[in-house]
DNA sequence: CGAGTCCTGTGT
DNA sequence: ACACAGGACTCG
């Protein structure tokens, strides 16, 4: 479920929330919530101040500080996962902290897939991510992008290309550029490199302004829905009008995701 | 590259 | 009963 946009809304009104804050306590309601052993990880959240809560690709980083020693909570909300100030405890709820000051922060989570990882600092596999989609230049993208011989919409899902990116705005962004899902990302013009790097942006920070995207059970941490569903031009869509041309849209399958794109305004 | 896995719920 | 869902990992 949540791509860039929707993890940095959680961010942003999480923050907040345990900014400053010491963890009182940490539980699992479900064991594999957690990666690795969930009661040496209660222990180590115990007693840990949150100093900054931060976002790496569609990851939400815990900065903690113990004792004067560092680490790191990292949370992946996953397809379904969501983090929810004061949530009422229920079937859902997988995981859960509270804050010194009474506060709760209840992890819910339909389909058990998010993760919830301490570590004392920044995982490998993490460290091997591709940059964050605002912050690349235009120029290091394009000679970035040109350089892979992947099919534009798996390398826009690929994390170590882009952290962030998901199935919603890597169709929006490819329907926004006017380039196929399936072209080769290295036979795309330096022009069309540049205007998918610009749509990637204006996507995302459209994104962001509406508070993300809910399709079912994305909420941000108040438990309030993202907006930008009703700014959706090609995502979902199959089978519907272009907003563009008025073809069908089309959905196939690529690389195991549904794609969605117009035939017409998106040439091979 | 594709296919299977982890899970539960919803819609046809 | 079956397909499908915003993600990522592992295996051929």
């Amino acid at each position: 479920m949540p791509e860039l946009p929707e993890v940095e809304t959680v961010r942003r009104t999480l923050a907040p929330v345990v900014e400053g804050r010491i963890v009182a306590e940490a539980s699992f309601a479900w064991p594999r919530t957690c990666a690795g052993d969930p009661r040496a990880t209660e222990e180590a959240l115990r007693g840990q101040r949150i100093e900054r809560l931060e976002r790496y690709g569609k990851y939400l980083l815990f900065r903690l500080r113990r004792r004067g020693r560092e680490s790191l909570l990292v949370v992946h909300l996953r397809m379904t996962g969501n983090l929810i100030v004061n949530g009422a405890p229920g079937e859902f709820t997988r995981a859960s902290m509270s804050l010194d000051d009474g506060t709760a922060v209840v992890f819910q989570d339909v389909r058990k897939f998010g993760r919830w990882q301490w570590s004392e600092r920044l995982p490998a596999r993490l460290a091997a991510l591709g940059p964050e989609p605002l912050e690349i230049g235009r120029d290091e993208f394009v000679a970035r992008l040109r350089s892979r011989r992947a099919r534009l919409k798996a390398l826009l899902l690929d994390q170590e290309f882009l952290r962030g990116l998901g199935n919603i705005y890597a169709d929006e962004a490819l329907f926004r550029a006017r380039l196929h899902p399936l072209r080769t990302a290295m036979g795309v013009g330096p022009r069309k490199a540049r205007d998918l790097h610009a749509a990637i942006r204006a996507v995302l920070r459209h994104a962001i302004e509406a508070g993300g995207t809910s399709i079912r059970d994305y909420r941000d941490s108040r438990g309030a829905q993202g907006d930008f569903l009703r700014q959706i031009r090609i995502y979902g869509r199959g089978g519907e009008p272009c907003v563009t041309c008025g073809a069908r849209v089309r959905r196939e399958l690529v690389a195991q995701r549904s794609t969605h794109y117009c035939p017409r305004c998106q040439r091979q």
